[in-house]
DNA sequence: CGGCGTGGTTAATGAGCGTTAACAGATCCC
DNA sequence: GGGATCTGTTAACGCTCATTAACCACGCCG
């Protein structure tokens, strides 16, 4: 709660073995998975500390060797959340932009981007919008910053495309694929559905369908 | 937590209030309306029940005349929800039907149905599959029964118009799209909407199209 | 060898909070 | 008038739970 972090150390770790070949994942990281998955499963609230620490295999308390605080935990995993989303999405409209696209190839890179994330880390969305109220102050409104962003990085390739909306309407819209895309969590736990590349598709033509019907 | 609910008397009282003019809310139903609202702000466990009592004017304890606990709210909010989502559904339905409406009829009246709800009830629609882990076994159990069998309903129909998608396709489009329905939460509170009535246009556009592209 | 940083442990602390107890003012009705 | 019923109140209880204290083992390095 009151020093900055003491996650300087560990990062530098990590980010140095990252360029490595694959290793086992540091204590933070697994702890950050595990307290991911806890939380998406029964709320922030919901988890207590002992039952994080038994998940990596340590008990209690020792997680405060590695987190200043429960919060900490929390908000290092949105603030990640966030700001991956964000990297990733002016990675795709670059890539997108220097392969000669125009707005339809930037979208279309986009939406994929977002289908990813939202497949592969189906614990952090559902994080993502549940518990934003539980962050200090200063960092929900890092998290809010990264999150408009994204969204108005969004709203400039929606509007080339479709200059006849307003740009409210078009924001509300943008808001409302990213609730279509982000539904993935409510779909039953294992694979009712046919598997992950035809998921991929249908959100994917969706997604589009919603998008298109903007000036129809 | 032990005894069924105290609530059949008030319930009866406010039902029968219910069938002449409109009359000042009953205190459960005043309860009911704050608690939803600083559920949806901050979260079930984030709320104290001090804070529910001064919503109301009354303090802290005081709840406990008309509820058996601060679960037993919750649950009535989220028993209420999923089962007037499910009746309006099946009424609207119906009405389709004997206007003589086909699928595509039926289809867009759940939608406008579902629309309404998302644009009057924010806070519920919030509280929906936020905090739905945060309920007794028979409670949670209840309400998934009453949201599978809203689901279900707009799956039959969706089939219909679209009789080449799997059926597991077709129930994840629908959760998709109440995805997209629900971001209402997600625009800003008072409104950098154009207005209810334009929202409620948007939505139904962005709906369409995003169902419309199931067999495109 | 010897100190020191690192990453654990268990026990204690202390706050927050849901719930219950005990009590009291209306209102209604016989 | 006087119990019964409702609807409140404040005070006390008890439990959960994040956090801190105090202590310890190991590995490294000079």
């Amino acid at each position: 709660m009151t020093s900055e972090n003491d996650s300087t150390a560990d990062h530098q770790r990590a980010r140095a073995r990252a360029l490595m070949a694959a290793t086992a994942p540091t204590r933070r990281e697994q702890i950050l998975k595990q307290a991911a998955r806890l939380f998406a499963e029964r709320g922030f609230h919901g988890v207590g500390v002992d039952e994080i620490g038994a998940a990596v295999g340590i008990s209690g308390p020792g997680l405060y060797r590695h987190f200043a605080g429960k919060d900490a935990m929390l908000a290092e995993l949105l603030v990640g959340i966030s700001g991956r989303l964000l990297a990733g999405g002016r990675e795709r409209r670059a890539a997108a932009e220097v392969a000669g696209g125009g707005p339809a190839e930037v979208l279309g890179s986009l939406i994929d981007g977002h289908i990813d994330f939202a497949l592969d880390d189906r614990a952090l969305i559902t994080l993502h919008d549940r518990e934003l109220g539980q962050l200090r102050d200063s960092d929900r409104k890092l998290v809010r910053s990264l999150q408009r962003q994204y969204v108005e990085l969004w709203v400039e390739v929606v509007r080339k495309l479709h200059p006849g909306a307003t740009e409210d309407t078009t924001r509300a819209a943008v808001h409302a694929v990213f609730g279509l895309l982000n539904s993935t969590p409510h779909l039953g736990r294992p694979g009712a559905l046919p598997g992950r590349e035809a998921t991929a598709a249908l959100l994917r033509r969706l997604a589009h369908g919603a998008l298109g019907a903007l000036s129809g």
